[in-house]
DNA sequence: CGTCGGCATGTTAACGCTCACACTGTGCCG
DNA sequence: CGGCACAGTGTGAGCGTTAACATGCCGACG
C-alpha cells in the first residue's frame, strides 16, 4: 500500500486502483508524523521571518504558501525576533529538527541573515535575501533585484529637475541594500551630491522622525523612501510641516503595498513581486529537497510605477 | 531519558542532571516526528486562514506565533483560498491529520467558517471569529467583540451633526457583522435614517468603487469603512470627486494599522487587537489540548480612537 | 526479622509508516 | 525445454520516541 500512496512505479494498475477503492471505502489517511519517521523525509518546510505582518515579509510567505500548498508541502513559521544569539540560537534549533523539513529563511534584515549563518550545513535551506544576497553563506539565496528599479527612481526624480534626491532607509543586512546603491549610483552618474541617508526601523514611527528632519530643510525636494510605510511617514511629517506633496517634495516609496495607488495623492513607487520570490523559493527548496540541481531562479526585475507624488521641482 | 525530557516527578536529580549532562554533551536533539508518532501528541498547532497578507489576519497570525513560541509548540499555516468545497475540503484534510496538532481557524469571512463547520468533531480547535461568533458550530470561539464600538463611531459622527452615517462593509461571514449591526443599532436610537450599506470585497479596488458612488451622492457627509484599507479608497474616491476629507466628509475606518496615525489626515478608527485576540486563541487551544478546562476569555475590547480625518458637519 | 509499599530505574511493545529484500509467476531467449 | 530476467507482490526490520510494565532497592511497619 505503501507503494500505491508513493506511487512507485511496480504496481499493476488493477491492483493499484483496487487499493484506492478500499482507500476511499476505508476513509484511510496517511499519518503525516509516521511518513516522516519512517522515511527521514517529511514533506514540509518552515519559513523563518522576523515578521508576518510587514506587507514584504507577509506578502513572501504567501508566495511560499502558495506554492508549498500546490505541491503538497505543509508549512511551518518560526519567527526571530531580533538578531540576538539566544533567539537565533532557538530558531536554528527549532528548524534544525528533521520534523522541520526544509527550510527557507527570510533574511531581508539581521535577524534572519544570522539564523542563515548559524544554521548547520546539513539541514537544507535557501534564503529569500535584499539583492546580491549574504556574503559568506554558501546557501541558494533567491533575490529580487531592485538596484536598477532604484536607480530608475532616482534618475526619474533628477530628470524632474530635483538637484538632488534624499533618501531614508530601512534596516537591511548589509550596510548598504541595493535600494541604496541603486541610488547612490544614479546620483553619483548624474554628478548629483550625495546626500547623508537617514535610516529609520520598522516602526512607522522612525520614518515619521527622519520625515520630519528632512522637513524641516527647505533643500530637500525630493526623497526616495526605504518603503512604502516609509514613504507614508515621511509624507506626514512633511504635511505637518506646511510643505505639499508632489508641489514641494516629491517621494517615492519602494514595495507598491495593494493600497499605494490608492493614496492621495497616489504613490510613485517600485513594484516588488514577493509573492513570486516566495513561490521561487519554495520551488528551490523543494528542489534540494528533491536532491535534484537547482536551476537558477529569474525573477522579473522589480519596475518603477509613476503616479502622483512625484512632480517637477517648483524653481522658487 | 524519556523521563527528564518529559520531566516525569519520578526521577532522581542526580541522575536527571547526569542525563542531562550528556545530552547536552551529545548535543542530542529530541526528534519531533518521532515524539509525535510515539505520544499522539504533537505539540504544534497550525492555522487556517484565508489569507496572511490582510492586517487582521497577519496580526492575529502573529499573536499566535508569538504565544505559541513561548509555550514550545510548533506553528504551521494553510490557507484556504475561498469558501469553495474544494478547498475547504483540502484544508479539513490538512488539518486532520494527526500531526497537524490542535487547529486555531480565523474564521472573519467564509472560508474560514465553512472550514470550521467541516471539521471532524474529533480534531482540537478553537476559532477567532467575528463578534458573537458563528451559530450552529460548537467550538471555542474567540472574537474581539467591536459592536460598542462601532456605536460609539457612529454616534461621534452624529454627534458632529452629521445626519446620518454610511457603511461600506467587507466581506464577513455573517451578512451581518458586529459592525454592520454597531452602526445599525446607534443609527435607529439617534432616529436617523439608516442608509443602504455598501459592500466591497478585499480588495482596496472593490471598496474605491463602493467610494465612487458614495462620492457621487451630494448627501454623504459621513462613512463608516469596514476597516483601514477601505477607509483609504473610499478617501481616493472622494478626492477625486474634489471632496475635502474631513471638511466635507469624515470617514472612520476599523483595525487601526500601523500606518494609520501618519494618514494625512490622520485617521480616526478602531483598535482591534488582533495580536492579542491570537494570543488568546493560542492560550485557549493549548488548554484544550492538554485536557484543561478553558476559561471564558476576556479581550479588552475595541475602542475608537479619534484622530483628524473627522470633523463637523459643515453647512452649506 | 519478614513483608509490604513506594521510589528509581531498566526494559520493551507499540506508534504507523517506508524501504530493502525475499518470493512468485510469467514471457522469452537460447 | 531449461534457465533467466524481471514485473508484481508479500514480508519484516527499522525509524526515534513514549508509556506501560517489570524489576530492584530501601525503609518502615507489624
Amino acid at each position: 500500500m505503501s507503494r500505491v500512496l508513493n506511487d512507485s512505479p511496480r504496481v499493476n494498475a488493477d491492483t493499484r486502483s483496487h487499493v484506492l477503492e478500499v482507500i476511499a471505502r476505508l476513509g484511510y489517511r496517511p499519518n503525516r508524523a509516521a511518513r516522516a519517521l519512517g522515511s527521514g523525509r517529511s514533506n514540509s518546510v518552515t519559513v523563518v521571518t522576523a515578521n508576518t505582518t510587514l506587507y514584504g515579509y507577509a506578502a513572501t510567505l504567501q508566495g511560499i504558501e502558495e506554492a508549498a500548498r500546490s505541491e503538497g508541502f505543509a508549512v511551518g513559521v518560526r519567527v526571530v525576533e531580533s538578531d540576538g544569539p539566544a533567539d537565533v540560537r532557538h530558531a536554528v534549533e527549532h528548524v534544525s529538527d528533521p520534523d522541520a523539513g526544509g527550510v527557507v529563511v527570510i533574511a531581508f534584515d539581521t535577524a534572519g541573515a544570522e539564523v542563515l549563518r548559524a544554521l548547520p550545513a546539513k539541514v537544507p535551506a535557501v534564503a529569500a535575501t535584499e539583492a546580491g544576497g549574504l556574503t559568506g553563506v554558501s546557501r541558494s539565496m533567491i533575490f529580487l533585484d531592485e538596484r536598477q528599479a532604484a536607480a530608475d527612481a532616482t534618475r526619474h526624480l533628477l530628470n524632474l529637475g530635483h538637484h538632488t534626491v534624499h533618501h531614508v532607509a530601512i534596516p537591511s543586512e548589509s550596510g548598504t541594500s541595493a535600494r541604496r546603491a541603486g541610488w547612490r549610483t544614479a546620483l553619483e552618474d548624474a554628478g548629483a551630491l550625495v546626500p547623508e541617508v537617514l535610516t529609520a526601523g520598522w516602526d512607522v514611527r522612525s520614518a515619521y522622525e527622519a520625515g520630519v528632519r528632512l522637513a524641516a530643510e527647505r533643500a530637500v525636494t525630493a526623497v526616495l523612501c526605504g518603503n512604502d510605510d516609509t514613504a507614508l511617514a515621511v509624507r506626514r511629517a512633511l504635511y505637518e510641516a506646511g510643505r505639499d506633496v508632489p508641489g514641494d517634495v516629491s517621494i517615492i516609496g519602494f514595495d507598491d503595498v495593494p493600497g499605494a495607488a490608492y493614496w492621495t495623492p497616489a504613490l510613485t513607487t517600485v513594484r516588488m513581486d514577493f509573492v513570486a520570490l516566495g513561490r521561487a523559493c519554495l520551488t528551490a527548496i523543494a528542489a534540494e529537497l528533491a536532491g535534484e540541481p537547482q536551476p537558477p531562479v529569474a525573477l522579473s526585475p522589480p519596475s518603477l510605477v509613476v503616479r502622483e507624488s512625484t512632480a517637477p521641482r517648483r524653481n522658487n
